[in-house]
DNA sequence: TTTAATACCTAAGAATTCTAGGTATATCCA
DNA sequence: TGGATATACCTAGAATTCTTAGGTATTAAA
């Protein structure tokens, strides 16, 4: 949710982050995708979890992700894995971001930095 | 609006979007934001008057634009620029979203092409 | 004369995120 | 022993932003 304090999570990024995190591993549960993202950025991009939760709900409902349910150290952990269809779709959903943030940039004109 | 056809803009990036391109101009209308748009984009990026209006009345509301209104070719035309306030922001604002924008892309770990 | 382009606007709904809770176990420290 | 922190899941309600789908009006082109 933040950079700055309070800024919020620009609309639609959360999912494709969730797609793009589970193309390159095996699986992951929540909490892990949380603090992946906090140690990706140093600290400055936080997830919170009123909106992981329904986010990962949405992608498993959409057929995107599967789960199994383990407990490690007296705790559930919940596992998300891409299923077929989400290992397709992860690859689509990043091009069109990729390609979003390619015309903001043009609109922008920011091109030093990104 | 679209990348994709029927694709959303991002939330919160069509605000900053008004804001730079007035950073480089002295005055536009809401029509020509459209227009300037889909040029930058090479027709890529649409921008929805059912968007655009009530971000640039919000932007107005908050004291980060001003407005005066002319008659051209006897069509209205409703001109807007940075306050000073808004000049201070715009360049906030920008700041922001790259900041936004470098921590998504340590996430989504896609540093060739931005 | 009808269509497309120019130029403004709003209302209702959809979608996503934030805030702010809730539950529960394990570990660390005083 | 007790309290705080970390781990780990969840949801409901509010806020925000955007889309969809209209509306009005003038000018230019077909």
């Amino acid at each position: 949710m933040s950079t700055a304090p309070n800024s919020q999570l620009l609309k639609g990024s959360l999912s494709v982050m969730i797609l793009r995190l589970l193309e390159g591993r095996e699986r992951m549960y929540g909490y892990e995708i949380t603090q992946k993202v906090k140690e990706l950025t140093a600290g400055e991009m936080t997830i919170t979890e009123g909106a992981l939760y329904p986010a990962l709900h949405k992608l498993e409902a959409e057929g995107l992700l599967t789960t199994e349910t383990q407990v490690v150290d007296g705790r559930a952990r919940k596992y998300y894995s891409l299923t077929k269809t989400g290992q397709t779709e992860a690859v689509g959903r990043v091009a069109e971001l990729t390609a979003f943030l390619d015309n903001l940039n043009l609109v922008l004109n920011l091109k030093p930095s990104l």
